[in-house]
DNA sequence: ACCCAGGAATCCA
DNA sequence: TGGATTCATGGG
């Protein structure tokens, strides 16, 4: 079990800013699911309490290390006054380390669709293909492994209802099979790991800064959606239409701080 | 019936 | 290189 205090630690901004997808209602509080392991999340007066089946493991997907009063402080500093609402209302979001395969087919999935549906598709895919995982006398679903994804026909995974990006699974996960393709791309600097990324199918520029963010920790990308892009023109004034342009030009604002600032101001536009 | 959702692939000039 | 079109599917 671990205790956190909660001013910098808030379970459903965490979980609902959309960088995540498999987590649910549990009890007093939230499950996560990640990997083959399972976590239980909920508050107890000033703190977080979180019981899992691999403490370690969810200190670093929570990122428990790191101090978000300063990350907080820090951008604060920048004085623009849309990020600093948006950093107010989201401070208790911590970016998570989640598991690189799994954001590849999470955010392969979530292109031109809508959170919930998206969540219901990688419930499904789990349910089908993944492991059980018993945990809180429960019963879970580990998200499937590339070999399982492998197996499936293109047909298979669209009546999961993954619709054309159906083929994108059958080609990436055929790709995926048997290599180090992702470990490799731990060595690769930041924009050269974006176009590596983008050599999978069903990955661009915008799956490839979320699997660079929620995946790989390089918090020097800025995933640039329709969300943002809205942002970008409403709040900045912004007159770039290109979208890999506008990712480049909020990087160059604000270097190592671009994902925590892109989350507080996604999550503060879409509203809950 | 239309528009939108954490866009990418393809075609076309 | 840049712009328009196409691609499933469910919700508002």
């Amino acid at each position: 079990m671990i205790k956190y205090p909660k001013q910098f630690f808030n379970i459903e901004d965490t979980l609902y800013c959309g960088q995540v997808f498999r987590f649910k209602p549990f009890k007093n509080g939230y499950v996560v699911i990640s990997k083959n392991k399972v976590c239980y999340l909920y508050y107890d007066n000033e703190f977080v309490v979180l019981e899992s089946t691999d403490d370690d493991y969810f200190y670093n997907y929570f990122d428990l290390a790191t101090d978000y009063e300063k990350v907080y402080k820090k951008i604060l500093s920048y004085n623009v006054d849309f990020i600093s609402k948006s950093a107010e209302n989201g401070k208790g979001i911590r970016i998570l380390k989640q598991d690189i395969f799994e954001v590849v087919f999470s955010f392969i999935i979530s292109q031109n669709n809508n959170i919930p549906r998206i969540k219901r598709a990688i419930e499904g895919l789990s349910e089908k293909l993944g492991e059980k995982i018993n945990a809180f006398s429960t019963e879970f679903y580990s998200f499937p492994t590339c070999e399982k994804l492998a197996l499936q026909s293109e047909e298979f995974f669209a009546n999961l209802g993954l619709g054309y990006r159906a083929k994108y699974f059958v080609n990436t996960s055929n790709f995926l099979l048997n290599n180090d393709f992702l470990e490799k791309g731990k060595t690769e600097q930041t924009n050269g790991l974006r176009e590596y990324l983008q050599t999978l199918s069903g990955v661009g520029p915008k799956v490839a800064d979320c699997i660079m963010l929620f995946g790989y920790g390089r918090l020097n990308s800025f995933p640039v959606d329709t969300w943002i892009e809205k942002i970008y023109k409403e709040n900045f004034n912004g007159k770039l239409t290109d979208r890999n342009k506008i990712s480049q030009f909020f990087v160059e604002l604000f270097g190592e701080y671009s994902g925590y600032i892109q989350q507080y101001v996604f999550y503060y536009k879409r509203g809950k």
